[in-house]
DNA sequence: CAAAGTAGTTATCGACTGATAACATGTCAA
DNA sequence: TTGACATGTTATCAGTCGATAACTACTTTG
C-alpha cells in the first residue's frame, strides 16, 4: 500500500479534514485516532508522530472547524453585510454538517482544561466576527449564535439535517418554527 | 465497607443521580462506569447488573434529567404560565448545571441510534410542555429553546455558571446581552 | 550513485473498560 | 433457627486505546 506518498503538511491536512469527519460524529472521547488513521488511510501511529497526541489532533480539528465557518461569514458579508447573510451562510454550513458538529462536541469537551481554553476562544472570535461583520449589538448578536446553537443541537440529534431521522410531529412544528423566522437568520 | 444496605430501587435512584453527574461532565464515551459506581460508594460490576448495560445507565440518567427539568418549568408554570417564569426556571436549573449539561451531552451522543432516540423523546416532550404550559406558538417556543441551548452551551464551555472561567471581554459582553434579554426569558 | 533526510510502517506495550461469573453477606418469613 | 431471597463483592477477561520504538522505503541532492 501507501500508494501516494505525501509532504507532511499535505498529509497533515488530509488528517485533519479526517479528523473533522470523525470527531463530528462521534465526539472526543467516542473517536480513536486509529478512526481518524483509517479515514485518512494512514497507520495510527503516524498520526500520532505528526500530531504529537489525540489531544492536539482533536484541537487542530476544532481550530480547523472555526476558521472555515468564520472564512464562510466573511464570504457572506462580503456579498451582504447584514444577519440574513450571514445566516443563508450558517444554513448552507448546517447541510455539510461536520463543522458545526465538532465545534459542539468541542464545546461539550469543555472540561478538558487545553480544549475548553480553545474552544472559548474560537467562539469568542465568531461572535466578535459576526459582530464586526454586520454591525449588530450584542443582543443581536446572542439572538443569532442562539439560534445557530438550536439549530446545531437539533441538526446534532438528527431532528434537522441531511441525516435526519423521520420526522415527528413537533419535529415538523419546530423545524416550521425554525425557517419561518426571518428577523436575524 | 458496604455500610449501608439499601433495597436496589433506591440504590438504582442513587446510582441514577451519580450518573447525572459524572455523564454531565465528561459525557458518555468519556466516562466509565466505574466513575459512576465510585460516586455511589458501589462496585462497579454491581452497576452493570442493576442497569444491564453503560448505554441503560446513560439512558436513565438522560430520563431522570428530563423529568426534573420539565417538573420545574411545571413548578414555575403553576406560580405564573408565562415564558419569562419558565426563564426564571431555566436560569435555577443552569445553576446547578448538571441537568442540562447531561441532556446536552445527550444530544452529542445522539450517533448512537439507541440514545439519539430517547434523547428526540426527551427533547420533544420538553418542546410540547412549553407551549402546553405557557400557550406560546412555536415561533416563541423556538426563541425560548434556543436562548436555552445558547445558555446551556455556554455553560458547558465555562463561560457562564457556577465554574466559570475568569472572563474575557467579549464573555462579558455577551453575558450581559443574555442578561438584558426580557423578552422571553 | 551514495548518503542524508523525509514519509511511512509494523510490532508492541501498559492502562483502561465494559461485562461475566462465582462467591459472600445481610435480611426476613415461617 | 433456618433457609431462601436480595444485596452486594472480588476475581477475571477479552477487547480497545494512545503512545513509543524500531525498522523500511522513497526522494532529493551533491
Amino acid at each position: 500500500m501507501a500508494r501516494t506518498r505525501m509532504t507532511a503538511a499535505e498529509r497533515g491536512e488530509q488528517l485533519v479534514r479526517a479528523a473533522v469527519r470523525a470527531f463530528a460524529t462521534t465526539g472526543y472521547a467516542g473517536t480513536s485516532t486509529d478512526d481518524v488513521a483509517r479515514l485518512a488511510g494512514v497507520s495510527q501511529p503516524y498520526v500520532i508522530r505528526l500530531f504529537g497526541s489525540k489531544q492536539r489532533l482533536f484541537i487542530a480539528a476544532i481550530d480547523h472547524a472555526s476558521a472555515r465557518i468564520e472564512q464562510a461569514f466573511r464570504d457572506a458579508a462580503a456579498e451582504r453585510a447584514d444577519l440574513k447573510s450571514l445566516g443563508t451562510a450558517y444554513e448552507r454550513l448546517l447541510a455539510e454538517r461536520e463543522l458545526l458538529a465538532v465545534l459542539l462536541h468541542g464545546f461539550a469537551a469543555s472540561s478538558e482544561p487545553e480544549i475548553g481554553e480553545r474552544v472559548r476562544e474560537c467562539f469568542g472570535r465568531i461572535y466578535a466576527e459576526v459582530r464586526r461583520l454586520t454591525g449588530a449589538d450584542p443582543e443581536q448578536a446572542r439572538d443569532f449564535l442562539s439560534t445557530g446553537m438550536l439549530l446545531t443541537v437539533l441538526a446534532s440529534m438528527r431532528v434537522l439535517g441531511p441525516d435526519a431521522v423521520p420526522p415527528q410531529p413537533w419535529m415538523s412544528e419546530l423545524a416550521a418554527a425554525v425557517k419561518a423566522d426571518d428577523t436575524c437568520l
